[in-house]
DNA sequence: TTACCTGCAAAGAGTTTGCAGGTAG
DNA sequence: CTACCTGCAAACTCTTTGCAGGTAA
C-alpha cells in the first residue's frame, strides 16, 4: 500500500509491537493517536469512526482484536464505569474522569485538579496498583426535574 | 407463610416500598441485610446464596427484579468496575473500594481513610452527583512474577 | 377477586471465537 | 512460502422481556 508520511510513526509503533501494519490497523491508529486531545470511545463508536475514515466496512472482530492488542501494549486503557459497555481511553496514564451517566459522556480530569490527601493502606499481601477517581455529574436542574415524580 | 420474628423488619421494609413480602424476597432480604458488614455481590453470586438458603431454586428473573427494585429504593448501590459483570453493594452510601481484578474481590474503604483535598469544578451546566474512588490492588509479588514474561 | 409476583424461555446487547480466504514479509 | 490478519458467522455471557400460572391482600 502507499505509505504516506503521516502514517510512518504508526507503522513503526505497530512493528515494534509485533503487529503487522495493515490498512485497518493504520486507520485505527490514525483515529486513535493522531490528535492532540485524548479521546474516549466504545468499540461500537470506534468502528463507526474508522469506517467513516476508510469509507468502507471494517469487521467488528478486527476492531476488537486491535483494541485489545493496543490495550495489552499499554497504548489504551480500559475505563471502569457502571453499565455493560466497555470504554477505552487513549490516555493510558493514571488519571481521572467526569462521567455523565445520562449522556454516557466521559471527560478527562487534569491530574492536578484532584489531590488525594490520604490514601488507605492496601490489605495484607496486596499493594496498590492504581487509583481511579470517577466524578459522577448530572445536569444542574436535575433535582427540579425529579420533583415531578 | 410462617412469619418468623427475625423477618418482621424485612416485611416492614418491603411493605413501605410497595413490594409484597414474598418468600423469595424475604430470603433475599435476609441474605443482603441481616449482617453487620456490608457485602458485595453479583447477581449470579446472590442467586447461589439465596438458593442455598432456601434449599430450592429461585428464578434469575426474580433476583434481577428484586435487586433492581432495591436499587431503585436506595437499599443497594451499583458499583462501577471494569469488566462485564455488574456488582452491587449493600452499603448504599457514597464510599470507596479496593478492587482486586485478579480475584474479582471488592473491599470497602472506610470513608475517613480517603481524603480528597481538591476536587475539580463540574463542567458548565453540570453538577457533581457523587465521587467514587477505586483503588486497584494486586498481589505484592506481582512484579516478580511478571519478570518471567 | 384483583393486582402483583414468579418462573420459564425467548430475545437482546455486547463480546469472543473458529475458520476460510487474503495479505505482509 | 509462511505466518499472520481480516471478515463473517456462530457461539457465549450477561441482562431484559413476555407471558402463563400462582399468590398476597
Amino acid at each position: 500500500m502507499t505509505l504516506l508520511n503521516e502514517l510512518k510513526p504508526f507503522v513503526k509503533r505497530l512493528r515494534s509491537s509485533n503487529l503487522r501494519p495493515t490498512k485497518q490497523r493504520l486507520t485505527i491508529c490514525k483515529v486513535l493517536f493522531d490528535k492532540k486531545e485524548t479521546f474516549h470511545f466504545t468499540i461500537e463508536q470506534l468502528k463507526k469512526i474508522v469506517e467513516k475514515n476508510t469509507k468502507s466496512k471494517v469487521s467488528l472482530a478486527t476492531i476488537y482484536n486491535t483494541v485489545h492488542a493496543f490495550k495489552k501494549k499499554g497504548y489504551l486503557k480500559e475505563i471502569s464505569l457502571q453499565g455493560n459497555k466497555t470504554f477505552f481511553d487513549t490516555n493510558a496514564n493514571n488519571h481521572h474522569h467526569f462521567y455523565d451517566q445520562e449522556t454516557g459522556s466521559l471527560i478527562d480530569i487534569k491530574n492536578e485538579d484532584i489531590i488525594l490527601n490520604k490514601v488507605p493502606n492496601a490489605p495484607r499481601g496486596k499493594k496498590i496498583k492504581a487509583i481511579e477517581v470517577t466524578v459522577k455529574i448530572e445536569n444542574n436542574n436535575h433535582n427540579q426535574k425529579n420533583k415531578n415524580y
